[in-house]
DNA sequence: ACTTTACCGGCAGCCACTGCCAATAAAGCT
DNA sequence: AGCTTTATTGGCAGTGGCTGCCGGTAAAGT
């Protein structure tokens, strides 16, 4: 009765050897790597922090550092990546009766939910960092382009239309283009230091630019 | 009386040694450059070009390749710098009296002025190998994001607001975010091959789009 | 205990990329 | 024409990011 439930995969069905770590291990491992590799960048720099210093830092050996990571920069996507689901799932709990602003002024809060203070200034730090530092803007490029998915899913499920078609992907992008402004933006005025005014206003800046795009853009035809 | 006119840098002063390259001849040998880049990554694949290969078919030594190319990557940028520059001529060009729609519907052509048409292909290719490599990715959003700088003092012109403020910074990127998309769409369509219908569409496409963004954020507050 | 499976660390090596230096090209001056 | 000056080029050695490979070990089942 416990083996039975074979849904999709290899389901439950008792395994041999070892087994693989789970997801959630793996995930909190890139994660405390992450903290570390984001430190030491902000510290000494990108170019001047070898991978051999991350990986002594995060009490791991070179050669899973290289597991965990293809490459020193994509060591802060943990990081960003956190701080990006925190938005998609603000928009995935998106109710039918409300108004995307109204939802987005009453819920989206750029702290992270289940994450420390700490976070949200190293993942700023970064976006700061980004000026300066081409492969640190190309990793957030990359991670601000993969969160367009699920923003082209939940606008498709809004409209009705398909999340491929171009229509809800000339959304998605500019929804993702206008978050990443307003985001440059709060990194910029918060440099010397962050207040409840500033992230309230990014809240509002957010939340008004977000519903402009969107409504102009499907008022299309 | 003739080095008296110093305006600024070395003005026309005779110089001694040998001149600098002019930047006209140094962008044309990195295109140059680009060019056979492209063809290798299209025939075998990024991680299987080599910058050795590159240099070799290029005609340079692998020294000069690194001197006019920071990584292997960024081989491409001359050539998608040269395809997102002639929307940025566009753009220019837009006239006071004319809709946006109206001037892009009538001026923007994907088909660089005075390039030929293989260099489109190649252009079209990269963005199709996109897909699967995540560098070029990089670089190419890389390269998007660095002309929403000029898409900003286009409109921050129009407007009479300022080119760095939040709201023409957020027109900007939303503008290069609906030409992704439709580029993205452009290289997917004309993978069996390019035809004049296709090019068409693409055009309208962008137009419509593009009319879209701008208007819902410029009707702010 | 024994087998099986998976993670981990060390080692050797490739290659992208850089610093350094000698060679050479292209200009002006005498 | 030589000499001087400045800039580009190419070779060579070295660094460091990153990978393939392999043996050791942990965690499961039998």
């Amino acid at each position: 009765m416990d083996d039975v439930a074979i849904d999709r995969e290899q389901a439950v069905r008792p395994r041999r050897g070892r087994p693989p770590v789970s997801d959630r291990q793996r995930q909190r491992q890139r994660l405390d790597i992450s903290r570390h590799a984001v430190r030491l960048f902000a510290e000494h720099g990108v170019a001047a922090t070898s991978g051999e210093q991350i990986a002594r830092a995060a009490g791991v050996s070179e050669r899973t550092l290289w597991r965990y990571f293809r490459s020193k920069e994509s060591c802060v996507e943990p990081l960003l990546a956190n701080a990006i689901d925190a938005f998609r799932a603000v928009l995935r709990a998106w109710p039918a009766e409300l108004e995307l602003t109204e939802h987005l002024r009453a819920a989206y809060t750029p702290v992270l939910d289940s994450a420390s203070d700490a976070d949200l200034e190293a993942v700023l730090a970064v976006v700061r960092m980004t000026r300066d530092e081409p492969a640190l803007r190309a990793a957030y490029l990359m991670l601000r382009e993969r969160s367009e998915d699920t923003f082209a899913e939940v606008l498709a499920e809004r409209s009705g239309a398909a999340p491929d078609s171009v229509e809800i992907r000339v959304q998605a992008a500019a929804m993702s283009a206008v978050l990443k402004v307003a985001t440059d933006h709060l990194a910029h005025v918060t440099a010397a230091g962050i207040t409840s005014e500033t992230l309230r206003r990014h809240r509002e800046d957010v939340a008004a630019a977000v519903e402009l795009v969107i409504r102009g853009l499907s008022d299309n035809t």
